[in-house]
DNA sequence: TTAAATACTTAGGATATCCTATATTTACAG
DNA sequence: CTGTAAATATAGGATATCCTAAGTATTTAA
């Protein structure tokens, strides 16, 4: 089962800002193991190459949030989400 | 926002027997837009492969259904999809 | 019997997705 | 200052995903 990486970074970065490794951790606690380094931080530069996301370098980490374009998108990405997948949920 | 076609698709056939129209039908209710045929019947066709559907035909329809193999698998799935995106649909 | 509609098939290809492997940068302990 | 760990970066590639654009078979209607 393959897909959703982008969308997931934008959705967990809804919820609060986050560098790489936090994010890495979130998203192995859902689905088992963490992206790999060479998965992770291309995605996340080509979501800030696509105006959605923008990182704040401190030091060695790099903390990413959504930029408005960013916030707008993960919340029709959502609707979307829930409506295709939805009732995938509800039976258990 | 990509993926998810093949196991959509068994998770459908774990709920009823359908043939691969309803299957559009079905996938086009949630996602919008029926899958093209191109898409869906290589899709449908590969899942055969794989032994995780059997397909049975009348005339001009091929009515599918899980096997054994395919019905275990759409469990396992199930549970991964869910621990790995529950939280995403419990907001909204 | 022909025409149209329905269900399915196939070839070929664009792009996305995710990996391995390696390198770079920065912080910090010794 | 040196070595190591942590965080990020990049090249290159395998495979998945889904499409367009044809086509073939089967059924139904005229």
């Amino acid at each position: 089962m393959r897909g959703l990486l982008s969308f997931q970074i934008l959705w967990l970065l809804s919820k609060r800002k986050m560098h790489g490794e936090e994010i890495a951790i979130e998203i192995g606690r859902r689905r088992g193991d963490k992206p790999k380094p060479g998965t992770l931080y291309p995605a996340l530069k080509e979501l800030k190459a696509s105006g959605l996301i923008s990182g704040n370098r401190k030091g060695k980490t790099i903390t990413y949030s959504l930029t408005p374009y960013g916030r707008k998108s993960v919340l029709g990405a959502t609707r979307y989400f829930c409506r295709a997948f939805g009732d995938i949920l509800e039976g258990r």
